[in-house]
DNA sequence: CAGATGTCAGACCAACTGATATGC
DNA sequence: CGCATATCAGTTCGTCTGACATCT
């Protein structure tokens, strides 16, 4: 095992994800991290169960009702019971969200340039691919 | 903005990050992430002042030193006065802290092939050079 | 004395666990 | 009744803040 090999890719992946944490405050975003990720999700798919909005979060569904339950007091999302299934909730991004969501877009950008400028654009495209790529496996 | 847009590559990389800490148990690597994190840090440079050690992990002083009596206790790491200045502690990972690692990195590597199972090994490659990168900009 | 380093105690936030309610 | 979904309370974990001690 050689010194260079000891931090391997997931190690990296770890750090990077704290830089970018670490950039990414709450007044440049406009919300938490975690609620422009889940509105992330919605925005593909306006409405959808609460369960699947949990797993494609992966969230547990208590952390989720939590989650939930503050961006329905921000007036972003909106929660209906499934009238074929009276147990599930449906989750609806309101217009609301929608706009918040686009503001939010523009500051996570500024990040995203400013933790990987060292890539140019042809890299960038590279790592996002692969790590699509990772996810989808 | 194209809804194939909305998620950048920040976004995908939190959501890597997530899967890698789930699979990562403590079982598996015989100790807590952080630790290993820590360990990995001491293993190139087996003995640094305990500051520069809380820099390269990119945590704040405070819970360094909550960390490193962890690590203390477990027996992987000593801490004595810089002779040169009192004020300073240098951090040494003892033989057992060495062990441990290596036995940790086998365990991560594991994880590693889990996590990117999607990605064949040339584009693993680029993958760690591609956040090498971005981390040193 | 001012500044640097390290330590600890307390507050705070985010995540997991278990119990409860409702509908299938 | 057993199972699924959602909710909340309690606990636990990790991180941050502020006060203090030591040393230059």
């Amino acid at each position: 095992m050689s010194a260079t090999n000891t931090k391997g890719t997931i190690t990296l992946l770890t750090q990077l994800t704290k830089v970018v944490h670490r950039r990414t405050t709450e007044d440049l975003l406009g919300m938490r991290w975690k609620h422009f990720i889940a509105l992330s999700s919605l925005y593909d798919q306006a409405a959808m169960p609460q369960q699947q909005l949990c797993e494609s979060l992966m969230m547990d569904p208590n952390n989720c009702v939590l989650l939930l339950n503050e961006l329905e007091t921000m007036g972003y999302v909106e929660r209906r019971r499934d009238a074929e299934d009276r147990r599930r909730h449906i989750v609806e991004l309101t217009s609301e969200g929608r706009a918040a969501f686009k503001r939010g877009v523009l500051a996570r950008e500024a990040v995203e340039d400013d933790v990987l400028q060292a890539l140019d654009s042809s890299e960038r495209r590279t790592l996002r691919a692969l790590l699509a790529k990772a996810l989808e496996g």
